[in-house]
DNA sequence: GCCGTTTTCGGCCCGACTGTTTTCAGTCG
């Protein structure tokens, strides 16, 4: 089964392949196309089907002759000669940090070596001392590196929710402690991106030695792997690379800018500003020698005659043009939330339960919780009714939160049961089963959601079909049974609500309504397209459904 | 190999940091 993915993949290696031949730009070229299939929302098949590939940024005649290929064979014949060409073990070697493609090539030109077994061996024969530029200090570094390597791998993209904690934590610990001003968590994690590879920090200081002690000594750090004048990396406990930088205060929304991407987005930025005799970087804008902006984002992307724009879009997909031309989305933000419309109650005590939830509510000024009453496998436990419902709330002083009772059912469940809990939205959970048709729905309830959509992407698309058709909401955010924000762009491209949950539900909730949020913009979603931004009587009075837009004539 | 509204050829981001150097190459982001 071709994917976008392992298309992507096969990219990134013949642009690894390609860098190890000592190729000046073609590999950038086939990573630059490699991210876009991996951002692409939609299927590679599909967009091939309808001869767009060439739209594809970074895609020309050759790759996507090779793309073509790909999707009629599941190979690349260019791909599989440069394999032949090539020791595989070299692409190993390579990605022990600080040996790039130029080392990697000298050791196997130079001394033979074709995987790391063979380069630990010549390091302990001894065989690196005759090579020029390898004092011992390099040799240290390639043998501690292949030790680290052996102990396990370096942990790729890293899913955002699974680091949010983390970064917010290292963060707010500068903020206490350290003698900083500003301090930003920069990089893919602004952009909410699903995963990130490393995280960005950066802060204004005029004591960045301080800020890198106080740094340093944070325990969730297990090593500091290089300190200079304004920039700091360190490796986390769990395998995560931080990059800390100090920049000056007139120069912060130039930094912010730059080290929050992405490349292509900034790529674009830069082109623009040579358009117009600019040069940006992150010191800042800069005509001729004379600095003319940097101090924030804002006067950096008006001196570029754009509009700020939104961290979440800057992928160089249209979010340049559309801030030229005024035409950006206005974006759904946090105090847009109204409500919550799928909230399981955590295990145990239900009352108390619904109390700590409506108290969550209540500091994040909803106006109306939907709480589940009743799931497939009867697992809601004591509170199985609106009754029930009604009781625990009375108990726990629900206070000015307004409560709708939710069933949350199979597709094929009967009507009778969503009918016996008295349940005014229902929350439907795909579960393993393919979607039903829309007719099939039991629909007693006026409000309906899909949650719980897991597993693979083609199913949860057949499922943005159903939603489409019926009218339905479906649920975005992080983990396997939400929709990130490429589904979700797709879901918004076909007028499907989106719900955006708060996390009252849970201990650790900020970070899902966070990123929840964080996806719904990446989508593009404004106010008008969420469901949970309804308030209550527009979501009681079945408003969850999006209108169709009248149609003209 | 890709790209372009000054280009269909001639560019392709560029600065910090490290280790090895005596002025620079490689890696990284």
């Amino acid at each position: 089964m071709p994917s976008n993915a392992e298309a992507a993949a096969l990219l990134r290696e013949i642009a690894d392949l390609l860098d190890l031949n000592g190729e000046r730009f073609k590999p950038e070229a086939y990573r630059r196309a490699a991210r876009s299939l991996e951002t692409l929302s939609e299927e590679l098949a599909v967009v091939a089907a309808r001869g767009g590939l060439r739209e594809v940024p970074g895609v020309g005649d050759a790759i996507e002759e090779k793309l073509r290929e790909y999707l009629a064979s599941g190979r690349i014949g260019y791909l599989d000669r440069l394999r032949t060409q090539i020791p595989g073990g070299l692409l190993e070697m390579m990605r022990l940090p600080g040996v790039g493609p130029k080392t990697t090539r000298r050791f196997w030109v130079e001394l033979g070596v074709t995987d790391r077994a063979e380069l630990a061996g010549a390091i302990e024969a001894g065989r690196l001392e005759g090579l020029k530029g390898f004092g011992p200090r390099k040799i240290d570094q390639v043998r501690s590196a292949l030790t680290t390597a052996a102990a396990g791998p370096a942990p790729g993209r890293v899913p955002i929710d699974v680091v949010y904690a983390t970064a917010v934590g290292l963060r707010d610990a500068l903020r206490a402690h350290a003698p900083v001003d500003r301090v930003e968590i920069a990089g893919s994690f602004r952009r909410c991106r699903e995963t990130v590879g490393d995280l960005d920090l950066l802060v204004t200081s005029t004591d960045p030695e301080k800020v890198f002690d106080v740094f340093s000594a944070n325990p969730a750090i297990a090593e500091v792997r290089m300190r200079g004048g304004t920039k700091e990396t360190v490796v986390l406990r769990g395998g995560l690379q931080v990059d800390l930088r100090v920049v000056e205060p007139d120069a912060f929304g130039a930094a912010l800018q730059y080290f929050t991407g992405s490349k292509e987005h900034n790529v674009r930025l830069r082109s623009l500003a040579r358009d117009r005799g600019l040069k940006i970087n992150e010191y800042g804008v800069f005509r001729g020698d004379e600095r003319v902006g940097g101090r924030t984002e804002e006067e950096l992307y008006a001196l570029l005659g754009l509009a700020w724009i939104p961290p979440e879009l800057r992928e160089d997909h249209g979010e340049i043009d559309q801030a030229a031309s005024g035409q950006l989305p206005r974006l759904v933000e946090a105090a847009d939330l109204r409500g919550d419309l799928h909230v399981h109650l955590p295990k145990g005590d239900p009352e108390a339960g619904l109390r700590a939830v409506c108290a969550r509510a209540e500091a994040l000024r909803l106006d109306y919780l939907g709480i589940v009453v009743a799931e497939p496998d009867g697992s809601a436990g004591q509170l199985r009714t609106v009754d029930a419902l009604s009781a625990a709330m009375t108990a726990a002083k629900g206070g000015a939160v307004r409560l709708l009772p939710v069933a949350e059912i199979l597709p094929e469940t009967p009507t009778s049961e969503v009918k016996r809990v008295g349940a005014e939205l229902l929350v439907l959970r795909p579960g393993a089963g393919t979607p039903a048709a829309p007719a099939d729905l039991p629909a007693p309830a006026a409000l309906r959601l899909v949650a719980h959509v897991g597993g693979e992407a083609v199913a949860a698309h057949r499922w943005l079909d159903v939603a489409a058709r019926s009218r339905i909401a479906i649920e975005t955010g992080p983990g396997a049974e939400r929709v990130d924000s490429s589904l979700a762009r797709a879901a918004a491209a076909m007028e499907v609500r989106l719900a955006v949950p708060t996390g009252v539900g849970e201990a650790e909730g900020e970070a899902t309504r966070a990123i929840a949020l964080g996806f719904a913009r990446r989508a593009g979603a404004s106010r008008e397209s969420i469901a949970n931004a309804r308030p209550f009587e527009g979501v009681r009075a079945g408003a969850v459904r999006r209108p169709r837009r009248p149609t003209a004539g």
